[in-house]
DNA sequence: GCTGCTAACCTTTTT
DNA sequence: GGTTAGCAGC
């Protein structure tokens, strides 16, 4: 490592080791640089440094394009530039504290910067953006308008549908490659598929809407063209890619159309941790990067850990070893020695829940708060049991990742009418919010949209559409509704209105409108943070609040709560303690994604992923059986599991092992006697996988 | 034409 | 256990 001599080091600069430093100073102006960051290396905190570092040599925060996994880490990383810009000079703390404007997630810079091309690229500046279920209803509606909901034989689900849609788009490949690759039982259906995509597309234009793979393609499609090209990589000096190992075909493209060349752009990952290959994300991204450009991009590797104990990254290391390709770094740690992490063999999920939320207790009795613990698990409903548990037992805690605020029916509802009432060729959201009037269904809902949409545009004449008898004095109230949110008021006055009459029409739409008027209140509360409505839809979609509020309500933001968690979401955190659930074969890897070698060593990412968030405390939690819901003709039935594959009897000395309950002696003859006896037999398999 | 019922089918991870 | 398609009744 060629140090540069210290006395040219800027003070700012001087907590961070060789390796960061090296990166941090890596010339504005230079070519390409590709940052290889381990799990707990400082990548965070390095890229912040070299943020600091371009403002410090001149670079105005409006030129540095920032791109980061969600809106959270944006914010995260903004706030440390700020924290060292300090340290540099006043001046530049203030620069700095004017913040980053093109901070973000792909997809919301993405957002942001349609809106303002949109007339030169023959797009409406006011266009709406789908989350994912709006756009599987839009091609629920097309499906049915084509006739292929009624075939013989069984086309595929909107789900599916999208699905499919969505990975031609984000891995740049052909429908028939997509098929083959991802979807062979749908390949059948090739030319079907084909038209609805295409009459898709055209409801989506006609409607001014754009879905989640819209915001990267309309992106890359505007740079595609030499000028604007030119004009875009221009306006950024500095591109930064936070996470690279998770972006897809579509998003390397663009970067390379805005850089071609490389100069100014930084890649920042970790090809060991990418997880995402489901969405269109591919490793070779980062791992072919330095051979893009010419000459290649320059390579820094981060492979000190500061996170986790040197047994802990042990372990993870022997897990991550037996990938097959991969830049090649064993992370190593200083830290003083600690604990293995533990192979724990509970009975089933009942003692897993019992097991977690007892070790929970006991190290907060030693001092370690809830929230610096964690509880880590593959598929979001692989917690169910302990959060029972976790509820009964008064523990508070948040959870992150799986069904999200926004997919709740009352949520979508009122949001389909603010959208509506924003843009009224949204069909999607017309129809849904149209139907929410009792007497009032889908054929009805049609004929209204088609009406309006033959009309001058406006709602104006929305009052006289034709409505059943019944419905009438209802649909006059919420044809004023819509009429008074489009009126200019100050935000968020219209949605707490919206509100108001939505909650008139719970007790009639759900049993449980009790627990849903919660929801709808916190809203309009969220509502409030932003500026405006535009804004408020638009970020709401692409970034979504993570926790969802269930029953026992939000815990406040300074009351101490556990972390529940999928792997995925757990992306780029740390935890003193984590446990991760249900490390057993079926669950991790998931037995969805066993078909092929290269999902499988994604699912032996995720191990990894999981088990390098952890600082102190390590526990895998192995069920002897778990139960699986609903297969087909079964029903309900439990199956024996045997540990994880990812770890082979030969890493087993780089983990503690032990059971619990602690093993207690069995009366003979007892159906629980049975049990144990076929305990013991997935044991005896389990040593030969 | 709307609503409620039954039968069948699917079930991961996220912007 | 949750969602969707199709059917009967109002």
């Amino acid at each position: 490592m060629n140090a540069p001599a210290a006395h040219l080091v800027p003070d700012y600069l001087a907590g961070l080791n060789d390796a960061q430093r090296d990166a941090a100073l890596h010339g504005a102006d230079a070519g390409p640089l590709l940052v290889i960051a381990g799990a707990g290396s400082g990548k965070t905190n390095t890229l912040a440094h070299r943020v600091a570092h371009l403002l410090a040599e001149g670079a105005d925060p409006a030129q540095i394009l920032l791109l980061t996994f969600s809106r959270r880490a944006a914010d995260e990383m903004i706030r440390r530039v700020q924290r060292i810009a300090a340290k540099v000079s006043p001046r530049h703390a203030r620069l700095a504290q004017g913040g980053f404007p093109w901070a973000g997630t792909f997809h919301s810079v993405g957002a942001r910067l349609l809106r303002e091309f949109a007339g030169r690229i023959g797009v409406d500046p006011g266009f709406t953006i789908h989350d994912r279920e709006d756009s599987a209803d839009l091609i629920n509606l097309v499906r049915h308008e084509l006739g292929l909901s009624a075939k013989t034989r069984r086309f595929p689900m909107k789900g599916t549908c999208l699905a499919i849609y969505s990975a031609a788009v984000n891995t740049c490949g052909s429908l028939g490659e997509v098929l083959q690759a991802s979807f062979p039982w749908c390949s059948e259906w090739e030319a079907d598929l084909r038209a609805l995509f295409l009459a898709y597309v055209e409801a989506k234009q006609a409607q001014q809407v754009l879905d989640y793979d819209d915001l990267l393609l309309y992106w890359a499609q505007m740079v595609a063209d030499p000028a604007l090209a030119r004009e875009v990589g221009s306006r950024f000096r500095h591109v930064l890619v936070d996470e690279f190992q998770d972006t897809n075909r579509l998003q390397a493209g663009l970067l390379r159309a805005i850089k071609p060349d490389g100069r100014g752009l930084t890649v920042v990952g970790d090809d060991a941790q990418s997880i995402y290959s489901f969405r269109g994300a591919t490793v070779r991204n980062i791992l072919d990067f330095p051979q893009q450009f010419e000459p290649p991009a320059r390579r820094v590797t981060l492979d000190r850990n500061y996170r986790s104990t040197p047994p802990i990254l042990a372990a993870a290391n022997g897990v991550i070893a037996q990938a097959r390709e991969r830049f090649c770094k064993d992370l190593w740690s200083e830290r003083p020695s600690g604990e293995k992490p533990a192979l724990v063999s509970v009975r089933d999920d009942a003692d897993q829940a019992g097991y977690v939320v007892e070790q929970v207790l006991a190290r907060r009795e030693a001092g370690l708060r809830l929230k610096a613990q964690a509880v880590l698990f593959r598929a979001s409903h692989h917690s169910v049991r302990l959060e029972i548990e976790l509820t009964r037992r008064n523990i508070p805690f948040v959870k992150f990742g799986g069904l999200k605020f926004l997919e709740a029916a009352h949520v979508k509802d009122v949001l389909a009418v603010l959208r509506w009432a924003q843009n009224p060729r949204d069909r999607v959201s017309g129809f849904r919010a149209i139907q929410l009037l009792a007497g009032i269904g889908p054929k009805t809902a049609g004929r209204i949209l088609d009406n309006l949409q033959a009309a001058a545009p406006g709602c104006a004449l929305l009052a006289e559409q034709p409505v059943p008898d019944g419905a009438r004095p209802a649909w006059r109230e919420f044809a004023a509704l819509i009429a008074g949110l489009e009126s200019a008021d100050t935000w968020p006055a219209p949605l707490e209105r919206l509100a108001q009459w939505y909650e008139s029409q719970m007790e009639r739409l759900f049993d449980d409108a009790q627990v849903r008027q919660a929801d709808i209140q916190q809203l309009a509360r969220i509502a409030a943070t932003y500026p405006g409505r535009e804004r408020f839809l638009t970020e709401l979609t692409l970034d979504p609040p993570d926790a969802t509020s269930d029953e026992a309500g939000v815990p406040l933001r300074d009351e101490d709560y556990l972390i529940l968690s999928t792997i995925h979401s757990a992306k780029g955190r740390e935890w003193s303690a984590v446990s991760l659930l249900n490390a057993v074969d079926g669950c991790l890897p998931s037995d969805l994604a066993t078909g092929s070698e290269h999902e499988l060593e994604e699912e032996m990412r995720l191990l990894y992923v999981a088990m390098t968030r952890a600082r102190d405390h390590l526990d895998l939690i192995v069920p002897q059986r778990f139960y699986v819901t609903g297969q087909a003709g079964s029903g309900d039935r439990h199956v024996y599991a045997s540990r994880t594959r990812f770890i082979p009897n030969r890493l087993l000395d780089r983990f503690a092992s032990r059971s619990w309950p602690p093993v207690e002696p069995t009366v003979t003859g007892t159906p629980e006697s049975r049990q144990h006896a076929i305990d013991l037999a997935a044991r005896m398999r389990a040593m030969w996988r």
